[in-house]
DNA sequence: CTGAAAGCGCTAACAA
DNA sequence: TTGTTAGCGCTTTCAG
């Protein structure tokens, strides 16, 4: 009942205890833990096989003071379940582990609270912060200290980075399409979750505008599920709609099902126009035409100016460090 | 040009540099920054103050040397951009924050090697792992030392803790399903990833002999474009199958693509089963039936073995280690 | 309410 | 080829 025993795993074995069960010091430990030279193999192997033995790891925290190193970047995540999300941290990923960066990740959806919630869990932990902070970003960032922020999808740009999208590109893209298409009862179908991006709906709106376009727009929440139930009612209300633009590609997917269930043709009857270029989009039927965000080259813009500002390359805060990348149209059969 | 100003961010501000600048000690820089009781509110907030102004973050290491806390779990994915292995990150992501933990993750495809290099990329910055390890899971353990590793879908379980799939059950929950339906020439579309899930094959041979089935094996890359093209191809050749059992939904997806291409109707002229049940298959048309695991509850069970053997709860390698979990049939519409 | 001392486990620099 | 010394930045005693 001692204070040692009471944890199970027993006290982890340090260094010492190597050095002391190999009879060397504990430099010698560390030569042949970490295949340094000026070492004999035969001490190398003994100390190793010791270590392994005893169950020796060097302390990440011991070495990461003395070593300084080791990047560590913070992803905060509204929420993993829509492919928009894995999709953008699967390059995110993959751009950090080139650098030998490494990537925790936070999942502020599922009552894991706010984005502000995310970066207060990942900050202690990490060196740089990436994420869908949305109207947090200050905040983030003032959590953060001196350390960059990279908000995604923040008009403001209140962190050191940020990348923005250029929805007036993309609004206008995807209502000349429709315009082209002689569409005259159109839907912006929104996010109901606003502040994160009610970018979109302005947008469209001030696009509709300038087109002339007889625009209406309503809201659900973020899932396709729940952009069925809105179409599905839509459709009731305004039985002569023929074209809907929608927030993501997720919520397009609930669109179709509802129009399909309601008995609409796409895109005879009805246009529709998703917005992500998620690879969901080519598996549904129809094949999902959409506003297509490249999300290989997010993760790479976020991640290369991260770098930028982590070595100095680029200012925070500075007019470098405010990225817009552009949609583009991806048409295939649904608009 | 001294080494001190080569670097751009120069010399990140230490407790010291606060201390001295808030003429105090350490001690109170320490109490101030982490809401310690004892020490004036002025003082705090003085404190308070110029570290914001320094820009002064504790260094998780040294912090992470004196308090040995804070549990970070490694976890390593084959493809994030297969929607399964999000919606699995996702709950591990969940579970684990709700202990406290943070979750590092490594994907390993897009080249970024195999699993074991994953493995190894993650060991050094956590203290424990989950993930798709395959045959690399004896390897994995082995670069973790006593750290605990939950392999997953490794059925040889040679790590700590391991999580499997009774595949012998979904088989004959699948086949039972296109028997009772009389479907008499099942193919089974395999993923041509050998090693890691050999199991589905074998389990799907297995139960077709059971059944007196006539079985036929095909193989595709696991993705939803090569799983079409092979069914493009089968449907030249073997124009009279009535039934495909799928590796998982993301390949089913592009089997769907391929049957409507071919002019089947599904499920009249072919029923389609997947493996999985991600949310995807409620979006395709016809909605995908599959064998489903519940996603969210692997994840539970992973971070919760790994509760277990992190406490002590559950002795490695035993038999409590070793967890086996089944599909469910889900009946939607394509078979 | 504040400060001084000690030490977490490791590696870099320097000796032997 | 090996060992000794010093110190990374922080928090936990224990004293004032």
């Amino acid at each position: 009942m001692s204070a040692r025993s009471s944890s199970p795993g027993q006290r982890r074995a340090t260094i010492l205890d190597v050095a002391a069960a190999a009879g060397v010091s504990r430099q010698t430990v560390t030569r042949a833990m970490n295949g340094m030279p000026g070492i004999s193999q035969a001490t190398r192997e003994r100390v190793q096989r010791l270590a392994a033995e005893l169950g020796y790891t060097p302390s990440r925290f011991a070495r990461g003071l003395v070593q300084g190193a080791n990047v560590s970047v913070g992803l905060a995540i509204p929420d993993l379940t829509n492919p928009y999300f894995p999709a953008f941290a699967s390059s995110v990923v993959e751009e950090a582990t080139q650098r030998g960066w490494n990537v925790v990740v936070d999942d502020y959806g599922h009552g894991a609270g706010s984005a502000l919630d995310s970066a207060g869990r990942l900050a202690p932990q990490v060196d740089a912060l990436i994420g869908y902070l949305g109207e947090h970003s200050r905040a983030a960032q003032a959590i953060m200290g001196r350390r960059p922020v990279v908000g995604l999808d923040d008009p403001q740009a209140e962190a050191a980075g940020s990348i923005s999208f250029d929805y007036a590109h993309a609004a206008r893209l995807g209502l000349g399409h429709l315009a082209e298409d002689r569409r005259r009862r159109v839907v912006f179908l929104d996010s109901d979750q606003g502040g994160i991006a009610a970018g979109r709906g302005h947008a469209v709106e001030a696009a509709a505008r300038e087109r002339d376009i007889r625009l209406q727009q309503i809201a659900s929440g973020p899932s396709a599920a729940e952009a069925r139930r809105a179409v599905t009612d839509l459709l009731a209300a305004a039985p002569d709609v023929d074209a809907i633009l929608v927030f993501n590609d997720l919520m397009a997917a609930g669109v179709l099902k509802a129009l399909s269930e309601g008995k609409r043709a796409v895109p005879r009857d009805v246009a529709v126009i998703g917005m992500d270029g998620i690879p969901l989009g080519e598996l549904l039927t129809p094949e999902l035409t959409t506003l297509s965000l490249d999300l290989r080259s997010v993760g790479r813009a976020a991640v290369g100016l991260l770098d930028g500002l982590l070595s100095g390359a680029v200012e925070a805060g500075s007019s470098a460090a405010a990225l817009t990348l552009r949609h583009e149209l991806v048409i295939r059969q649904s608009a």
